[in-house]
DNA sequence: CCTTATCAGTCTTTTTTCGAGACTAACCTC
DNA sequence: GAGGTTAGTCTCGAAAAAAGACTGATAAGG
């Protein structure tokens, strides 16, 4: 299998992969959140080569996760901007930001903490049911098939 | 900067993409909250080289995020089972589907349904506060870096 | 027995993609 | 017009992926 067969997939892990699956644009996201917007500082942040944040950014923005806008005319200069699709990657990020706290920092504590400013509270974000509100686990989701879709194998 | 140097960073985000970010990392982990195991099932369920089950499996034995079990002593068989630290990655998992099944899925819908056993409805996972309970957006959250710690730049 | 199948891999070879560093280009400041 | 800023492209060697043959232990079928 190729990455362009990734997002032909009849699966929403395969074809979310086919966006954010890969190492460099996971972090180009994180700086997305963090407020990052301009070409040069997606490349001294990553310490990366240019050629490939071009490329990754080019997706982002194929995608539709994020839109390249001029933001002065003389010279053409872009920055790249979350779109509400791209808004809607924050539970990702959170959840592997959330995961990656509890099970991959050292003694030292987490690098970032996060504040909820409704509340004013440093938090940990929790996944809950959208009908009955309670935590969910991966033992409690009973997953069935959409049988209206034709699947290989 | 290499895959290595990515665990070494002050930065949950991308270590954890020195254990998920990968495309077939991903899926593999789908596969395993769908009840896969065996190394055969893996394979044949992502159509791709023996060579690459193997290595990517070997990682996430090696992160903890997997145990590799025997199941049969003769001949010789192993299981991939979950961790409680792979258990955990479920949230990520689920936030991934969520946005998938949001974003990119076609008009056939998604091409799973999931339901929360404890209510018996089908669900969509929404991220709350650990304080207060309420939805966490990005435009919700604060920023902060720890201190404590010694970042690069 | 002899063949075929299962299962969990390893090894080899070819093809593709990555990624670092140099280079381009437009404009601006001094 | 020297030097800086910003946003890239180009080239080429290194690394990784894909395909598929091969191993080795065992069990099942005829």
């Amino acid at each position: 299998m190729k990455w362009d067969d990734l997002a032909a997939q009849p699966c929403s892990v395969a074809r979310t992969a086919a966006v954010i699956g890969d190492r460099w644009t996971l972090l180009i996201l994180r700086d997305c959140f963090l407020g990052v917007k301009r070409f040069a500082d997606f490349q001294a942040r990553l310490g990366i080569a240019r050629s490939i944040v071009t490329a990754r950014l080019n997706l982002l923005v194929e995608e539709g996760v994020l839109v390249r806008q001029p933001y002065q005319a003389l010279p053409a200069r872009y920055e790249y901007r979350l779109t509400d699709k791209g808004m809607d990657l924050h539970d990702i990020v959170l959840a592997i930001v959330a995961w990656g706290d509890r099970w991959q920092s050292g003694p030292e504590g987490p690098p970032y903490w996060r504040r909820h400013k409704a509340c004013g509270c440093d938090f940990r974000p929790m996944t809950v049911c959208s009908v009955c509100s309670e935590v969910v686990t991966a033992r409690d989701v009973e997953i069935r098939e959409n049988e209206g879709l034709n699947r290989p194998g």
